[in-house]
DNA sequence: CGGATTTGACCCGCGC
DNA sequence: GCGCGGGTCAAATCCG
């Protein structure tokens, strides 16, 4: 529960705060995702990237660079009021377009990946805002994994450079604009891109609609 | 028959 | 200004 919980907090603070400027905190870094990515307006960041394949394997990144950001977060853990003690993953580490803002924490054997603020790339000024995006790797034989929410699909791409076509796909609740994307990743076809823009107005709805006891899945992260 | 999917056309932002 | 590429539209088609 307690688990489910933030992880829900991490998802409404990626929407909400969509400047990025102020803090976003802390959050487990969780097995069944190889890498976070959050976007505002043009720009697209990932976040961290997980794991190595096995709990023993050889850390290959920056582990310095780590030990450092655990140093320097470990003097300001005011931080770490977002979020409280999470089940324990495997030992897994966190890189991506480093910066000042990020950090990993480690607390009772658990990592986090601390967002104090994202610096944002240069964004030009304009007048289309896209919605905030989400997006998450997953591995999966599943392109479209289920989610508790219903999806029309709308188009369909091939990108370049990749031999799978990107699938488009809206909520089919009325009034919500809610989009997603799904691809394969190229480099890697058992790898599933799941790109989330907007927010749902909505709960997920599933067919047998219990909505009030939703499981934990469907408000795993939306 | 109605809703979902397919798929080529169209749109539009961006870089050159 | 033009072309490229990603995103969306919508008519045709599929399917339960």
């Amino acid at each position: 529960m307690s688990s489910t919980a933030s992880q829900t907090m991490l998802n409404q603070s990626l929407f909400e705060d969509q400047d990025l400027s102020s803090q976003l905190g802390f959050f487990p870094i969780h097995s069944n995702f190889t890498s976070f990515q959050l976007g505002c307006n043009q720009s697209l960041k990932t976040l961290a990237m997980v794991p190595p394949l096995a709990a023993d394997a050889p850390v290959t990144l920056s582990e310095s660079f780590a030990q450092k950001q655990k140093e320097e977060i470990s003097s300001q853990s005011a931080g770490s009021q977002f979020f409280s003690s999470q089940r324990s993953t495997a030992n897994y580490w966190a890189w991506g377009e480093m910066n000042d803002t990020m950090s990993i924490k480690r607390s009772g054997g658990e990592d986090y990946l601390g967002v104090t603020a994202m610096k944002m790339k240069k964004i030009k000024a304009r007048r289309k805002v896209r919605e905030p995006r989400f997006c998450f790797k997953t591995m999966s034989d599943i392109d479209v994994l289920d989610d508790g929410y219903k999806w029309r699909k709308y188009g369909q791409k091939v990108v370049k450079n990749t031999q799978h076509p990107r699938s488009y796909y809206r909520c089919t609740q009325d009034n919500c604009r809610v989009k997603k994307r799904v691809e394969r990743l190229a480099e890697d076809p058992r790898m599933v891109i799941t790109t989330y823009e907007g927010r749902h107005i909505h709960s997920p709805s599933h067919d047998e609609d219990d909505s009030q006891a939703s499981s934990q899945f469907t408000n795993f992260f939306w």
